[in-house]
DNA sequence: GTCTATAACGTGATAGAC
DNA sequence: GTCTATCACGTTATAGAC
């Protein structure tokens, strides 16, 4: 015992205040919720959540870089191609749908970070971009397979399926009877006409 | 005098209460800004304001009905049928990047307001049912004058149009070299081919 | 119609005991 | 590793003078 049980307990209590503060952060974004909440929540006072994330922001950023490596391990993203890629796209959204949190964690936070003084804002730009930089690849390693509509130019289409998929997560959030995969799926099933 | 400057005072005062509020909204959302922050801006103080407007929530949503009444008159919006209607909606976005603070106000909000017991909450599901189904409409109008690719089903075209737009402010205001106008204008063309 | 003063409370963060 | 106690400040809103 000692060490060992000691620094696992703290991981534990780690990854219990992380899933906390996720579904805070995603309820009221990043200022409307306050690190008293989460620790409370967690069982927890508020100057013993601070020990072991230093600040407000340092707790947001672990959150969202937590859900960016179980995202990127989870499904062997990186080694799609082409089309491939966009349909896990869509699965995305579909798996989404049951997984309220997180979608609000984005569709809020995004809105948020959008200010440049925000915590995240840096963190938003990057994703944006890498995400459109992976599209736009996915699309051209389409068309260079010959399954595009010859008139969609990748960068654009890129740019346009991921702003689908935000707003249709706001859509939905806001009225689920909107259908974020069916509608998305529309939407590259005319691009492959 | 009395009466009548006394009353084109407040209605000054109320109108640059407004606009100073609608810019502190889209650059720090409904939570984010404090309400002695736009009464100091004014040159107010804080009860000052709240005179005006008796809540933070009050000030919010004559902001929000302010550039409704504006928007809904300015242009003949309700007059447009079919393919006009999805033009001006570019049309808009190509104005809007000259209006940082509108755009930052819808997308700040927008996400924000997707907590139920957000203010503005009710106020953004109605504005999305609405502009879905006068979308909707204008698709289902295109499609009766055989401008419109006969594969395009108008509802889910209506919901991935919205979206487009929303999504697009958002990379939008995280890199201004993103053409909110040219990729929605794209992606009318690809469906009207 | 607008002000000063203040109430009543919540905020993020720190110091130091245990 | 977690606590109590506290700081310094910001929040919305109200009371009452002018």
């Amino acid at each position: 015992m000692g060490e060992r049980e000691l620094s696992e307990r703290g991981a534990e209590t780690r990854t219990l205040i992380l899933d906390t503060a996720l579904a805070a952060f995603a309820e009221s974004g990043f200022r409307g919720t306050s690190v008293r909440d989460i620790a409370t929540r967690c069982g927890l006072t508020h100057p013993a959540l601070i020990y072991h994330f230093p600040t407000k922001a340092d707790l947001l950023m672990a959150v969202l870089t937590r859900r960016d490596d179980s995202e990127g391990t989870a499904a062997g993203y990186d080694e799609l191609r082409g089309r491939a890629l966009l349909d896990h796209l869509v699965e995305t959204a579909r798996r989404n749908a049951a997984r309220r949190g997180v979608v609000e964690l984005y569709a809020t936070l995004s809105g948020e970070a959008t200010a440049t003084d925000h915590p995240a804002h840096a963190y938003f730009v990057r994703r944006y971009a890498s995400l459109r930089r992976d599209v736009t690849r996915a699309y051209r390693e389409a068309a260079e397979a010959g399954e595009l509509d010859p008139r969609i130019v990748p960068s654009l289409a890129a740019a346009q399926l991921v702003a689908l998929m935000d707003g249709l997560q706001v859509q939905w959030l806001l009225d689920p009877s909107v259908d974020m995969a069916e509608t998305l799926e529309a939407h590259l099933a005319a691009q492959f006409a």
